[in-house]
DNA sequence: GCATTTAATGTACACGCGTACATTATGTCA
DNA sequence: TGACATAATGTACGCGTGTACATTAAATGC
């Protein structure tokens, strides 16, 4: 892995506020007060100075006013690594992102991104230290120890940032998410009311908290209807088509059995895995078996049958969260956010 | 759409070389000297100073250093800002995205997201000027005024950028793309082997330069083999899955009439959208007609059957992108590059 | 009309780093 | 040992902006 040539960008002959002020006959300073638009200014002069500004092509050097104002006007937005690794919803991303991307530019802010490194090296704290953003976004995040620890560290110095999609129990860090308890205890409930009483519950792996959250909605719904929870009936996979995929041999001899009659998956990449599997076994979501996903995403339209699944408003969720460390002060409400999700039904999980 | 206010981080007080310099008893330009690795030092002292920037903490503030070195250290990258409308694919700029993220963090440089203006003010010169960005990746982009215009700007200013997926004919910009007119052309090619002969093009706009090598691949396969090309077989979508579906009508009466035996979309989501309206009409793909898409997307492999298709390599694009401009003087064979594809054979044209 | 406030602008400097140039230490060769 | 090249370090300043403080112009009150 070369490293390479860092400088080879020629270094341009700018005009500064300098040009600026001569023209207009004033001084820097109040070019850059009309600029900034801080203080009494005569009318007259503001727009003597604009006109001298537009007249001569000045724009104000951003790195100078980062730098003067010890403020870099980005906001980081950390975000796995995972090239040809479908491990998460791209789906997901976008939508989070320019989420985002919509708030920050409301507020001035820029988006950096940064990709963790794989390895588990995420200092997070440095990425302040040096300035190079005002806050931070973290997306992906793991219930993992290099993960607690960098983010402790970002509570403990002040930085401000935010997670998406993922919350420390014990630590009150700010946080948008989605209410994946209620989301799931519906999807669940939505199966037993299609007469389903042995639903199997395919999770993702439980240092995300969105796992959790999901098997605990799962539990509710079957405790609320009076059906007894099996732990048996929980299977976990990677979030991953493939781990959906591979869960097929023994779902099928499940299904068979009669010991499960629907299936709720954590999310739809694993449902649609699982449906494949189970339909080359001959078993069809819809038909022997309900299947209820996560996420809406676009393949849960496109398979067929169309897979019944939950909306999260991924969106939203990014505009929220940049809100939460840009618009003003943080509300003591504002800390942690849940969003509400939709259940969308479709075949897999119909009337017969 | 209310403004927030700006600037309620606290300003730290940080520690800057001038402590480092003072405990390890040297001068603040022998510590920048250690750090940078510049210029002789005598071994003993660069020791000091490491050990004392260690001592105190030191880390150097980033934007006092892009200042003094006038360059931002990013590189910026435009992408077209389309929340909750999936006129692309997601996963095509996750793939991208990471490749660049890849070779910039080699590099040194770091990602300056920019969302491009939906209402078509594109001043990507800006961007330059303000000394944001070093240099620029556009992703999405059309051939419209606009957007000529800005890179033009940008080709007249000598500020540094490439283009992923999209050329423009008279002008030597520098791009990296992948050879979609090899890649249809076998697509084609691969429909005819299959024994189809009346072909049908289902295209994207012909401001994407990708929709316009796409037809010519078409062309040229249907030359290839003696067959007469036919303009009324191609139809225009808009990459949307929807513009797929909504020409299901039209290519059933076609397909039923034996006009048409095969269908060649121009990306996948089209190709699915229009199988899922022919089925509705009673049309397999496979069956009753032969389908290639394009971009080997998730969805090409999630959809029953199985839809053949052309692989992209997005993340190489990317890193190729980004190392064009980043890495030591642009070649001049690196001007624009065209990486290969790859036919992916599955169910939707396989042997019957 | 003068004292006093307030508006408007100018002056001066800090921000933290990179680096050209000056200076001093350390050789090297005759 | 002296002349000289080179290594190692120090000094001084620029980068372009924001802004505290000083200064001057205008407005207000009596």
């Amino acid at each position: 892995m070369e490293k390479c040539h860092q400088s080879h960008f020629r270094r341009q002959s700018v005009i500064s506020r300098k040009e600026v002020a001569k023209l207009a006959g004033v001084s820097e300073a109040t070019v850059s007060r009309v600029l900034n638009n801080v203080g009494p200014l005569k009318e007259e002069t503001r727009e003597r100075v604009l006109q001298a500004a537009a007249v001569v092509g000045y724009v104000p050097n951003a790195l100078a006013q980062q730098f003067a104002r010890r403020k870099s006007g980005n906001i980081g937005v950390i975000l796995p690594f995972v090239p040809k690794v479908h491990l998460f919803s791209t789906y997901y991303f976008s939508e989070i992102l320019s989420g985002i991307g919509e708030t920050a530019k409301r507020c001035g802010y820029d988006l950096l991104l940064i990709f963790r490194e794989p390895d588990g090296a995420r200092d997070y704290a440095k990425l302040f230290r040096t300035q190079k953003i005002d806050a931070c976004i973290v997306l992906g995040s793991q219930d993992v120890p290099e993960e607690r620890a960098a983010l402790a560290e970002l509570k403990a110095s002040g930085y401000p940032f935010c997670l998406v999609n993922q919350r420390f129990e014990e630590a009150d860090y700010a946080a948008v998410d989605a209410d994946h308890r209620n989301g799931s205890r519906e999807a669940v409930l939505h199966l037993i009311d299609r007469g389903c009483r042995s639903i199997a519950f395919l999770n993702g792996p439980l240092q995300y908290s969105n796992s959790a959250d999901r098997l605990e909605g799962y539990k509710n719904a079957l405790v609320e209807k009076g059906i007894a929870y099996v732990s048996q009936l929980v299977y976990v996979g990677n979030y991953s088509r493939k781990s959906g995929y591979e869960l097929a041999e023994q779902l099928a001899l499940q299904i068979r059995s009669g010991v499960v009659d629907a299936v709720f998956a954590a999310n739809d990449r694993m449902a649609i895995g699982l449906m494949q599997g189970l339909r080359e076994r001959g078993l069809e979501a819809g038909k022997q078996y309900a299947m209820v996903g996560y996420d809406d995403s676009d393949g849960s339209r496109i398979i067929s049958p169309r897979l019944s699944t939950v909306a999260v408003p991924f969106y939203e969720m990014g505009k929220l969260a940049a809100a939460k460390l840009l618009d003003g002060e943080q509300r003591a409400d504002a800390v942690s956010s849940l969003l509400p999700v939709q259940l969308m039904v479709r075949e897999t999980s119909g009337h017969e």
